[in-house]
RNA sequence: GCCCCAGUGGCGAAAUGGUAGACGCGGCAGACUCAAAAUCUGUUGUCCGCAAGGACGUGUUGGUUCGAGUCCGACCUGGGGCACCA
């Protein structure tokens, strides 16, 4: 019996796959007619090295891949690289290695580690982000929607992440600060490239509805992101004069007309122009909105922001009483980009307002009466109240419950012509523009006298020029001395490029279309695209929920409206994995230490960490996700030159369910790996002697074969339904079965299940652990490739259990048990039970007053 | 503040309203070994008991049910998302 050596096991496999063209993409003709099937994985980063985390990811899409291979389907499983960014640059910065060298390098490299996990991955389709053959396409169907007004450029007010010295979209604010540099994010006014996401706010919230194999946290995010909202759009006539191009009146938005009565201020944004026109002509207004500009300067300093305000002066009238006139203020907690930029203050019910009026002495009046509250005595005192209940104080209001009023409301308001009902979204256009060099350049060029021009077809791609220095500040793009410097293509004079490049989340918005086809001549082949999109199974991190995953769904409306693409959902499934996380450890100085250098010593129940030589005591810290600087990461090539890629995969797809973290530990890819070595035992054992003739082992044969039916469809099921945790699990609870009827001294029977029991269980861990299984399915004589071979079947008859122990209660606790045949009839059981001698002893002293039988369940007789 | 999700042995975790703790890790005991590692066998929720056996047990608390880890209400703790969104 040889030890089964996965250094010299695994890369034979692999060679042998790629011999075979194993996992080549059938076309739909090749197919013949099984149906299509397209995993993916959200495609990395070129970062350098694979880490544990993209190993867990990619396991998890080929476990999908080849077990839907298997099931007979043809399969599209591809791989690119996400390639665009500004770690290039930083590495240029610091290293002095050009941007393009360093992410080809990177490539390279995260390639053979890839490959080097044995994915069934067809690389023919691989490509990079940066390719100009890829990011050709991209500026062609950007200019496609540049020409329908779906980007556009306009002013406003950006986010700018001063380290990384660029502009963000929205999304890409975490908590006030940048998604990638951690840095506190500012507001500052810039011309910049836009895409109208808000056309498609209503379509992408619809949208939603149809994803059912969605995760409902995800869909849930983004329903909150888009955050559409009902209400009223509301213009207020100025008593007395009208501020200059607002005779029409003042519009506010509000979603809770049913207190229009309870007002008593309008406040508009710092920025709204009624307020820069003021402070044009007043410098007192003109230094208040200085001062709400400086507090907003980051998003974290809005947090602790006290309310402030200041009275115009100005006076407008109430829709329904015209000699009720409510001041106008500039108040610092309206958002110009919210709505109208303008709210109506009703403090009682508002918690912000209420503040507002409580500091600057404005009236708090009641409308809602909270239900068991007296209308003579309910009043608000530091809480503003915002529950349901019945309007009072509200003339044709009084009595309404809020829903009613509010329709009420916005019908008066109608019929008097100053406002009409209306939907808001919290959704914003989608910032594409960055400031840096190693992007995607926006096809544009500025003329002085045809204004931005779309670059012709025939001199796409715009490429980046190779020649740039990164030893200045600022985009180095627009640093180049020439580049820049071309001529019109409408008028032939002088212009100038767009020095901007686009957000790589422009980049991985349509990657997973350009796979169908990648050296199609248009930006999407669409013949293949209506054949393999949309995705069947999408896998990746959570974190994408309103990123990545909602600006592809937004790309793949408006490439499906330009006619490049027929589906409007790019993703029909998919599931969100978690992370790969280690316990830390720090010397008592603080320092931490990787793991390679720790050993763990149980001690008793506790244990003791220390580091290995010197012997000194280390602290065991909290488990965190993997990451250089807590120093708690391994790479994935020192656990393959350890335990190899097949006990690595299954060990971080048994230990915790698919969408939760898993913890590596050193006792989980050990035992992982005695798996590996118990499975291979048994392919690899030969009885030494006759098989035996005996009745007894021949019942144990059954069980054998029952146990593999039984396997076949748990199994099954658990891949399925994506708990592999679950489903590996009864992988080692068949091989304990195995292992119980051994090859030797067995009988023919019992060898006749035996083969037919590892016939199934080579091809059921091939998803799993790949290489082991054909080394496996080699040594028991399968037919070809493992991984080519079709799905075992289950016989349903074996699969189903042949007795049923049910268990019997007394009053809900457990007191024996009978065995009976599968679809016992209940009152055949009762009858049974109750002449059961336990059962009947049980029972002594008590009056039997109703047997509930569960049909091979359980039973349970109530008895007083 | 609002909205989600989760709390089960020493640990990772299982469990269509029907025997709680499958499976793995760790621990304990034993076999093999000159010895260790590896491997193999047994055992391992807590408490009482020599044992047979019994009692208790899924964050807390109340409820629905013949029966609740699972359903409903309140609370506690942890995690995530959004956050002056009118």
């Amino acid at each position: 019996m040889a030890r089964y050596n996965p250094k010299v096991v695994e890369p034979k496999w692999r060679a042998a796959w790629e011999a075979a063209g194993v996992f080549r993409t059938r076309s739909p003709e090749e197919a013949c007619g099984k149906p299509k099937y397209y995993v993916l994985e959200m495609f990395p980063y070129p970062s350098g090295r694979i880490h544990v985390g993209h190993m867990r990811n990619y396991a998890m899409g080929d476990l999908v891949a080849r077990f839907k291979r298997a099931r007979g389907y043809n399969v599209l499983h591809p791989m690119g690289w996400d390639a665009f960014g500004l770690p290039a640059e930083n590495a240029a910065r610091e290293r002095g290695v050009h941007p393009a060298d360093w992410t080809y390098a990177n490539i390279d490299a995260m390639r053979e580690q890839l490959q080097g996990l044995g994915l069934s991955i067809d690389w023919s389709r691989e490509f990079a982000t940066c390719d100009p053959g890829y990011y050709r396409h991209q500026q062609k169907w950007f200019l496609d929607l540049w020409r329908r007004g779906l980007a556009y450029r306009k002013e406003g007010t950006v986010n700018w992440d001063p380290v990384d010295e660029t502009v963000l979209a929205n999304e890409q604010v975490i908590d006030g600060r940048g998604w990638r540099s951690g840095a506190p994010v500012e507001k500052r006014k810039l011309t910049q490239w836009f895409l109208r996401i808000t056309d498609y706010a209503d379509d992408l919230l619809e949208g939603l509805k149809t994803l059912d194999r969605w995760p409902d946290k995800v869909r849930l995010m983004q329903e909150n992101w888009i955050g559409k909202s009902r209400g009223l759009k509301l213009r207020w006539a100025f008593a007395g004069k009208a501020a200059e191009g607002l005779e029409e009146g003042l519009e506010v938005y509000t979603t809770r007309p049913d207190t229009l009565y309870g007002a008593s201020f309008l406040a508009i944004a710092p920025d709204h122009p009624l307020a820069t026109q003021l402070a044009a002509a007043d410098s007192k207004v003109a230094a208040f909105v200085d001062t709400c500009r400086q507090g907003g300067v980051s998003e974290a300093e809005l947090e602790a922001g006290e309310k402030l305000g200041y009275d115009t002066g100005l006076k407008v009238a109430h829709p329904f009483d015209a000699d009720w006139t409510l001041p106008v203020w500039i108040a610092n907690f309206v958002l110009m980009d919210y709505g109208t930029g303008a709210i109506f203050g009703c403090p009682a019910h508002d918690q912000r307002d209420l503040d507002f009026a409580r500091k600057y002495g404005l009236p708090v009046r009641p409308v809602v009466l909270p239900s068991g509250a007296d209308a003579e005595t309910f009043s608000v005192g530091k809480e503003a109240y915002a529950g349901p209940g019945r309007i009072f104080n509200s003339q044709f209001m009084d009595g309404l419950e809020v829903e009613p009023a509010k329709a009420a409301a916005i019908a008066r308001v109608e019929a008097q012509g100053q406002g009409e009902g209306a939907t808001v979204y919290r959704l914003r256009d989608w910032g594409i523009a960055r400031q840096r060099y190693w992007g995607a350049p926006v096809p544009i060029i500025h003329c002085p006298k045809c204004g931005p021009v779309a670059v012709p077809d025939d001199q796409l791609p715009v490429e980046l020029p190779k020649d740039v220095r990164f030893d200045q500040s600022g985009n180095p793009l627009a640093n180049h001395p020439t580049w820049k410097h071309v001529n019109c293509p409408g008028c032939g004079g002088t212009a100038e490029r767009e020095t901007d490049t686009l957000d790589t989340f422009v980049d991985s918005s349509w990657y997973f279309a350009r796979f169908a086809d990648p050296k199609a001549a248009a930006p999407i082949g669409k013949a293949a695209a209506d054949y393999w999109l949309p995705v069947d199974q999408y896998i990746g991190g959570i974190e994408h929920a309103v990123l990545h995953l909602l600006y592809s769904r937004f790309v793949t409306r408006a490439l499906n409206d330009d006619g490049l693409l027929s589906v409007d959902e790019p993703f029909a499934g998919l599931f969100t994995q978690g992370m790969v996380t280690h316990e830390t450890y720090r010397r008592q100085s603080g320092e931490w230490v990787e793991p390679g250098q720790v050993e763990v010593i149980a001690d008793g129940a506790a244990r003791r960490a220390l580091m290995l030589g010197s012997g000194e005591p280390l602290v065991i810290g909290d488990i965190e996700k993997m990451s250089k600087s807590k120093k708690n990461t391994y790479s994935p090539e020192t656990i393959a030159e350890t335990y190899g890629v097949d006990a690595a995969r299954l060990f971080v797809m048994s230990d915790s369910p698919p969408e939760r973290d898993v913890q590596w530990t050193n006792g989980g890819i050990e035992g992982a790996w005695r798996f590996v070595h118990r499975v291979w035992n048994e392919f690899d054992s030969q009885p030494s002697s006759e098989p035996v003739v005996g009745g007894a082992a021949d019942a144990k044969a059954e069980e054998l074969r029952r146990a593999t039916h039984r396997l076949i469809k748990s199994f099954t099921e658990a891949l399925e339904g994506f708990r592999f945790n679950s489903g590996i699990a009864r992988l080692y609870e068949f091989l304990n079965i195995l292992r119980g009827l051994p090859a030797e001294g067995a009988t023919p029977g019992a060898l006749a299940a035996r083969a037919e029991a590892l016939s199934a269980l080579a091809r059921l861990i091939a998803p799993v652990t790949p290489h082991l299984a054909e080394e496996c399915w080699a040594r028991i004589g399968g037919e070809g490739l493992v991984a080519q071979a079709p799905w075992p079947e289950y016989d349903p008859t074996l699969a189903a259990e042949d007795v049923v122990i049910l268990p019997v209660q007394v009053n809900g606790k457990r007191r024996a048990e009978i065995r009976v045949a599968p679809g016992t009839l209940p009152a055949e059981v009762e009858k049974l039970v109750l002449a059961d001698p336990e059962v009947i002893r049980r029972l002594e002293g008590l009056e039997v007053r109703k047997v509930i039988v569960v049909k091979d369940r359980i039973v349970n007789i109530v008895a007083l």
